[in-house]
DNA sequence: TCGGTGCCTTCTGCATACAATCGCAGAGCG
DNA sequence: CGCTCTGCGATTGTATGCAGAAGGCACCGA
């Protein structure tokens, strides 16, 4: 087993992301200390690298808040995603491996034979395929720093749950962007690469902008 | 007075900057702990968030390893900072303050001051004055994680000191090119703004390739 | 001489105890 | 009636102690 702090990181992380502590939220230290079986002083540094990451915000004195974003905050988060994600999606088209070529196609199938989702687990299937499809690219950019950057970016629930919103059209044309990424990745067209992507995180920032019309998202959405 | 961990680590950060703990040197806390004056505890947590934002290297029951660039990363962080830098120069050139705009001029004459910059202290003056220009750009901006994350790309030793590598011709290119974003911003360009900046940061990245041909650069450069 | 094994030292990981601080409630006063 | 100030409870901040893992070194055997 890995360290405590560790362990609690990884769980917390989680826990933020599905909503189990909804955004504002005050999370103590002992009764995370409880809940997780270990002490305060593992929790007290996992609370450190999630308030370094964003997920969090720690008040001195005060303890620790569930992130909230306003909708300025997801503006540019998608903003940022846009940059990074055509940014490593143009450095794996550059020198695409076999195996990873094979995992994206393999992701888009997985999406693909889901559709039309019209089941809950159905979509879900399909969110899973577009996560794998996205860290496969992080994975294959080689970059190191943009890939930590990104998972600290993509993560959050309202990009998570982005996939609420998309009608079947949507489901539809992202599911062909990825196709088209993954072919011109495989035929090393960074450029080509780059643009959709770009086209594709756009796309789900007006998604998202359309169906949460104003003021700030809480985790209640 | 702040809390303790917070006070270490703006003191850690500030030695890993200047080279205090060269790349690659271990850190132990107990040693740590005592030239600040404080327990391991605070220590402790100062550690995890540099490791978070990538200043060190903690491996479980190992300790916290200064951080090594490699050729690669150098590359990575340029290329970042010119996506992060360009996104926010146009940003900020989109709602100019008029305390900010005036900023930016301040930092540019400061700069200008002191050419031809023969000494070191000169040297170190026009230093400053880039970093506060750049950091007038980031506040400016007025995207929080944008300012955060080149918060923690631009400051690395190597790219602070990569001044050190410029000659009379370039210096005074740089500081042309802060004054054109200056007024860039001013004017409400954001498409100029940041065109400047991204030819501004590949310039800075070429000149640190020039100088540094190849390998891994320690802080013993 | 070389490789392996077990001890020993050192340092980190975690738990616990104590100190400091903050927010709030209620009393006292204007 | 409203304001302020003080005391208390709750929670975070820091220090310390102990257990366990990692690496080094000596000793032993081949």
């Amino acid at each position: 087993m890995a360290t405590a702090w560790e362990q609690s990181y990884l769980t917390l992380r989680r826990r933020l992301a599905d909503g189990t502590y909804p955004a504002g939220s005050r999370l103590r230290e002992e009764e995370l200390a409880a809940q997780l079986g270990v002490s305060r002083t593992p929790i007290r540094e996992a609370l450190r690298r999630l308030d370094a990451e964003g997920w969090l915000r720690v008040v001195p004195n005060q303890g620790a808040f569930a992130a909230e974003w306003s909708r300025q905050d997801i503006e540019e988060i998608f903003d940022l995603r846009a940059l990074l994600e055509a940014h490593a999606c143009e450095q794996a088209a550059m020198r695409p491996t076999a195996t990873g070529v094979a995992a994206l196609f393999a992701a888009c199938e997985a999406g693909e034979a889901c559709m039309p989702a019209s089941t809950l687990a159905a979509m879900e299937t399909v969110s899973d395929a577009n996560v794998r499809f996205h860290q496969t690219i992080w994975e294959m950019s080689g970059q190191a720093r943009t890939r930590s950057m990104l998972g600290t970016l993509a993560v959050p629930p309202m990009i998570l749950r982005n996939f609420r919103h998309f009608d079947e059209a949507n489901l539809r044309r992202s599911l062909a962007q990825h196709r088209e990424m993954a072919a011109a990745i495989a035929s090393r067209n960074p450029s080509l690469a780059g643009a959709v992507m770009r086209a594709h995180v756009e796309a789900g920032k007006a998604i998202f902008l359309a169906a949460a019309p104003q003021g700030t998202t809480g985790a209640a959405t």
